[in-house]
DNA sequence: TGTACATCAGTGAACGCGCGTTCACTGATGTAC
DNA sequence: TGTACATCAGTGAACGCGCGTTCACTGATGTAC
């Protein structure tokens, strides 16, 4: 080896996790390999030897999101229980950086119009937040959980998808708001 | 006048119209001018007598996305209640046929970044849609008649969006029930 | 009723540009002696 | 320790293509007589 033997590994972790921002800034179609790798102080040429083709570093970036994602949420859940996940998630810092924000919110209509091999590798990393999430719904039986998990995540992707294609500030924290009452009574309430 | 006098503002409502399926389908970046023109059987160079430019009509198809959707929701209201307008906007036909949908889970994201004019007449017409809707909610006063066309309208466009997005079947189709059920719920209880 | 004309909705070639991708290369680095 | 060499991560020119937009034009149509 020539270079440090992770020399490579870092470099296309670097690609993955600068691409992931400009993604959910941008949208997929809304930024250009040139410019993914001008980000990570690299030319366009070199992206080849480290992704196949743009299709293969959306996958990856995608599944790097949904991880971080999920991890934000988690450390919310554990410092603050379920009021702080939709405080945190419903926020106007999470809608106003998209690129630090959840991949739903900014990237799911998008990824709807992807090749079935880039929607497979995002409906995996998806179930794996569903689950891990389900384990913190005040709920009381597994499937209960499941299925809040399910709703409270996708509304709040909603809302926030919502609240940031509006240009009225009032109504835009309108939005967010709605959901955090309506989803606050739902934790509340005895699951039957 | 040389031609009917409604014949270019027929030709007009004809391509914002097939436009507005086309952007459902595609995203508003995912399809050109020229394609939009020959699906309403004309040439790209005639584009510009209509529209000064492509965002023109991003706005435009917009608006006339979130008036039919409205006419489809009060229809379902109409017919069968609360309970009916869920199962419409949460079905498999909503999922598999953006074209006819609503644009808020097709659209949504990417409207967030673009200019402000857009935006603005997205805003205009959203709020009129929740206003309608607010109506028609299950609630006690106006201001939780009005929250709650918020919360449920970006909650099930939020589902909708992400049922899309998911490649297994099974996993997408109980996306959507999970929020039928919650919603469900949420229409039956006293509100306050 | 039939013809000549004016209108203008729609045509299609052309523009500059950025896209994803390829490939011959360069030059900084670690290794061998 | 110092030099010669092999490696390979990264460079940048070039490709074909589709994009949004412009503009000189064409030809179907309604009007005038």
């Amino acid at each position: 080896m020539r270079y440090k033997s992770d020399h490579k590994e870092t470099t296309r972790r670097k690609i993955v996790e600068s691409a992931s921002r400009e993604f959910r800034t941008h949208g997929l179609e809304g930024v250009g390999v040139a410019n993914l790798m001008k980000v990570s102080g690299l030319t366009h040429g070199g992206f080849y030897a480290h992704f196949a083709d743009k299709e293969t570093l959306i996958s990856e970036t995608t599944v790097f999101a949904l991880q971080e994602r999920l991890a934000a949420m988690l450390e919310a859940l554990e410092l603050g229980g379920f009021p702080a996940l939709l405080e945190m998630y419903l926020s106007q810092r999470h809608r106003d950086h998209p690129e630090f924000g959840c991949p739903l919110a900014a990237l799911a209509a998008e990824m709807a119009r992807h090749p079935e091999p880039t929607k497979d590798a995002f409906t995996m990393q998806l179930r794996t937040v569903f689950d891990a999430l389900a384990e913190h719904m005040p709920a009381k039986t597994a499937k209960q959980r499941s299925s809040m998990a399910s709703f409270v995540l996708t509304s709040m992707a909603g809302a926030v998808a919502v609240a940031r294609a509006v240009s009225d500030e009032v109504l835009s924290q309108s939005i967010l708001e709605s959901t955090r009452t309506h989803l606050l009574r739902l934790g509340k309430e005895p699951q039957g």
